[in-house]
DNA sequence: CGTCAGTTTGACTGGAATCAAAACCTGTGG
DNA sequence: CCACAGGTTTTGATTCCAGTCAAACTGACG
């Protein structure tokens, strides 16, 4: 992947969100970056830091995690190639949550004042917003999914929400590299990883499913959202028409 | 309450997360309003909508609410007095959660155009998106206590937040009137009413929580939030200094 | 070929759900 | 002023989902 490539990703997360004038496009792309490559379970910003640079996620996984004392770990959200996993820090200043790999990843860091320019356009700030309050409803679907679904359901309608993501459900193709361990998915659904496990298998035995070495295969789409209760509306991935306010 | 009164309060939300322009506050002072009061359990926005105008939350506690088809409820957000439940809807033109009220509620409502006014003003789209992500980061807090804790403790984190949220946490007031119902918080922490239950007497009995009438009192908050595992630091209470755009 | 991380299995335990019924309020209308 | 109805809260009994602990298995890798 060029150089150019990798903010090219950022941006069409951004244009996903709101359209951008070409001024406001160039901005974005001319950003200069240090790319970074980091192993899995690799920590990228903890609680209380105030990073002076801003990542993007070029290749892999991340996520933020939220720890109780007595030790586990719930993964509150996930972050795929071309997120902005520092976004909420950049702009509230300081860190609660910590942010870390789940995967081998490729970052790009940006300094904090050449992003803070581009912010300078209106558009790209309402993009910004726009991208936030998707991973607000995210969010909120997590909620939905930890505290009300049983364990199968909450892995597959997680494995249905990063299918979706990382745009593997086009056409007929719903299967991904799948780099993150059942440990990570237990800690992202809440629950153990012996239930995990037992939930993974479950839908492999149901044909939902399939795994061939590291690739993770839907086998089929329509039954597993059916069942999984997914609806990936959440997620907005078309843009909305007449939303913004540079559509007036 | 005078009508200005209502929007003062809304004003002050957006000033806690950024410094607005003495013009900026005119706009927001002086747009007009409907005042509506509802009941308890009333639906204000259903999924798929794309409501044209914006509420305001003047008095009372509203929620946003998930569900499952097998018909239990997950509330994902609260909403106290001066919160804007219908921001995310706003931005991204269409409902995918319910939004309901749980106790009586006095609601603000303001044209959806006259509020995308205001947005021309920098400053106070950065206060609304700022605002987005400290509801973002109150989300990721509720997975971990959705997701990893007891249910004591769920229930004690959740007043533990309300109270700060509702401002009776200043000096030695730690008591608010709490018109919520135990299936309702049960609905929040992802846990059953008879659970909820238990898990409020077993706060009494404690002595971290004493109910008078309709009243709730934190009897002992250092015990409390220590017990419940509660930091205020993702409520965001205090602005943050050279955050922003404006403050460079 | 041992090591280590991840996956799988089994046995056991415990927290929370469910079901059902009783007690308690609070507002309503006779 | 009391009886009644409806929604909440409380209690008890039972079931079951999911956690814990511990051990075996697998595969990649040095």
């Amino acid at each position: 992947m060029t150089r150019s490539a990798s903010l090219a990703l950022f941006l069409g997360q951004l244009e996903m969100r709101a359209p951008l004038s070409e001024e406001a496009r160039q901005a974005i792309l001319s950003l200069s970056f240090d790319i970074e490559d980091v192993g899995r379970e690799h920590a990228l910003v903890q609680p209380g830091e105030s990073p002076q640079r801003f990542c993007l996620l070029a290749e892999g996984i991340a996520a933020r995690c939220g720890r109780t004392p007595e030790g586990s770990r719930q993964i509150t959200a996930l972050y795929v190639p071309g997120d902005m996993p520092a976004l909420p820090t950049m702009m509230l200043s300081s860190a609660v949550f910590s942010l870390c790999t789940l995967t081998k990843c490729k970052l790009l860091w940006v300094s904090l004042r050449d992003l803070r320019q581009t912010l300078k356009h209106p558009e790209i700030m309402e993009a910004f917003w726009r991208h936030s309050l998707v991973h607000l409803n995210m969010a909120w679907e997590w909620e939905v999914n930890i505290g009300r679904r049983p364990a199968e359901k909450k892995i597959g309608h997680l494995l249905c929400e990063i299918a979706v993501r990382l745009g593997a459900v086009n056409g007929s193709r719903f299967s991904f590299p799948l780099g993150m361990t059942q440990q990570q998915f237990a800690d992202a659904c809440g629950i153990s990883v012996v239930h995990a496990n037992r939930s993974f298998q479950a839908l492999r035995h149901a044909g939902l499913i399939e795994a061939h070495g590291d690739w993770i295969a839907i086998a089929d789409w329509t039954r597993m959202i059916e069942w999984s209760e997914f609806d990936e509306a959440y997620l907005y991935r078309s843009r909305p028409v007449s939303a913004g306010l540079a559509h007036r």
